[in-house]
DNA sequence: CAGTGGTCTAGACCACTAT
DNA sequence: TAGTGGTCTAGACCACTGG
């Protein structure tokens, strides 16, 4: 692990550990060179991953602050690639509903790339959320780069395995929104009546090298989804 | 304007004027060093700002490339400060439905850090796109820092005369989101029939030194809402 | 005006990609 | 193995905050 992501590690699992708020003072740059053994470089790259991040902020000429969430039993929008980093405290299931290897739709195809007769694996999945329908999940999977799936592994994290079984390096994903009705289809999935609220995701997920790897369409029930983010003005 | 910066800007007109696609290749680092008079280290901080903002992406023993938002028409999660930026095509205006100074609700107070008896400015609006309601918003400006609003200022960008008028400096924000179904009042302002889909934003803005001061409840209309959000795996 | 974070440089060395 | 981006350092200097 390189010394800059440590650094940003240990500042984390230090603020988590000592149960920091919001606005809690963090040591001086100066000390934070000192105890990491690091130059004002690493430790100002550390910092700016973990501001990205949404862990801190930094105001020139006073510190280094702890930024917190305050609100809890949202989903972050921006790390939610398999879930498993934001709800830990949840019980987390799905039930798999089709998986197999197709030609992509017309959709699917000019996300990822492809030409109609390509081969994707498509994955079909409810999820689940302490029991309550959470998102219905269709995915399709550039059969190129994802050279295997099985049940076992879609019912459990397809990012986990695509990453550590698979070798593939992930880059950067494009997220669409929607606000909608239920279709028929979808109601039925969810144990909801068709014409209810929806939220619908659409994520395109690119390897490091810019190579679109996974389209997703997830529906979210809208009882059980409540999303949060976090922006900084650097973005404007 | 800061050097790193300012490289930054130049590159994103670049390839804006160029009207570079997804997966170009800019030229290498040797080169842009050279053509902008800077450091290695400059380079790749403008470098990091444009791929944290979705314009680049950059891989290591290959190079520099475009990334480029493919749809239309999708307003930017991370970037929606008075839309300004993202909605350039579009016609947006605001009709004002009410300009005051009052105490905050008991939620406005919890996320600005308010007692209930301190005050805010209250504003009202219902904002139009080509001429449809695009959303309605409700906000509350903490009166200590933002000290002086009109109807003027608030049928324009707020946010433009927060920054230029007031001088204030804005940091980062919480954004959270739920959907739900339409209230009778809702409905009437956005000219849709009570119990449709919505999507609520609220959010919390900070000043850099962590003070928050704007919360605002936006209520969008389904029908013109679609929304985008481009993600780094440097989140996870 | 002392303290603190931010910018910028020059250069050494490392890690990955493509050929 | 040449080319390209990524990490890390030491140090000079700048810009903002707060007493």
């Amino acid at each position: 692990m390189l010394k800059y992501q440590q650094i940003a590690e240990e500042i984390e699992t230090y603020i988590e550990e000592h149960e920091l708020q919001q606005g809690d003072k963090l040591p001086v740059l100066a000390t934070l060179m000192d105890q990491f053994e690091a130059s004002k470089s690493t430790v100002t790259k550390s910092l700016d991953l973990l501001e990205k991040k949404g862990v801190i902020f930094q105001v020139r000429g006073s510190g280094i602050f702890v930024r917190r969430q305050k609100r809890k039993g949202y989903i972050s929008l921006l790390s939610n690639q398999g879930f498993k980093k934001d709800l830990d405290e949840f019980q987390l299931t799905s039930d798999v509903i089709e998986l197999d290897i197709r030609k992509p739709t017309a959709e699917a195809a000019r996300n990822l790339n492809l030409e109609v007769d390509d081969k994707v694996y498509y994955v079909k999945r409810v999820r689940y959320i302490n029991g309550e329908t959470l998102c219905l999940e269709e995915s399709f999977f550039n059969k190129a780069y994802v050279t295997y799936l099985n049940r076992e592994i879609v019912s459990e994290s397809i990012f986990h395995y695509i990453q550590e079984g698979l070798g593939l390096k992930i880059g950067f994903s494009d997220m669409y929104l929607h606000v909608d009705r239920l279709t028929e289809e979808e109601a039925g999935y969810l144990g909801l009546e068709a014409g209810a609220p929806k939220l619908d995701v659409e994520t395109v997920f690119h390897l490091t090298n810019g190579q679109p790897f996974d389209f997703s369409v997830v529906t979210y029930n809208y009882e059980q989804s409540q999303f949060f983010l976090q922006a900084n003005s650097h973005f404007q």
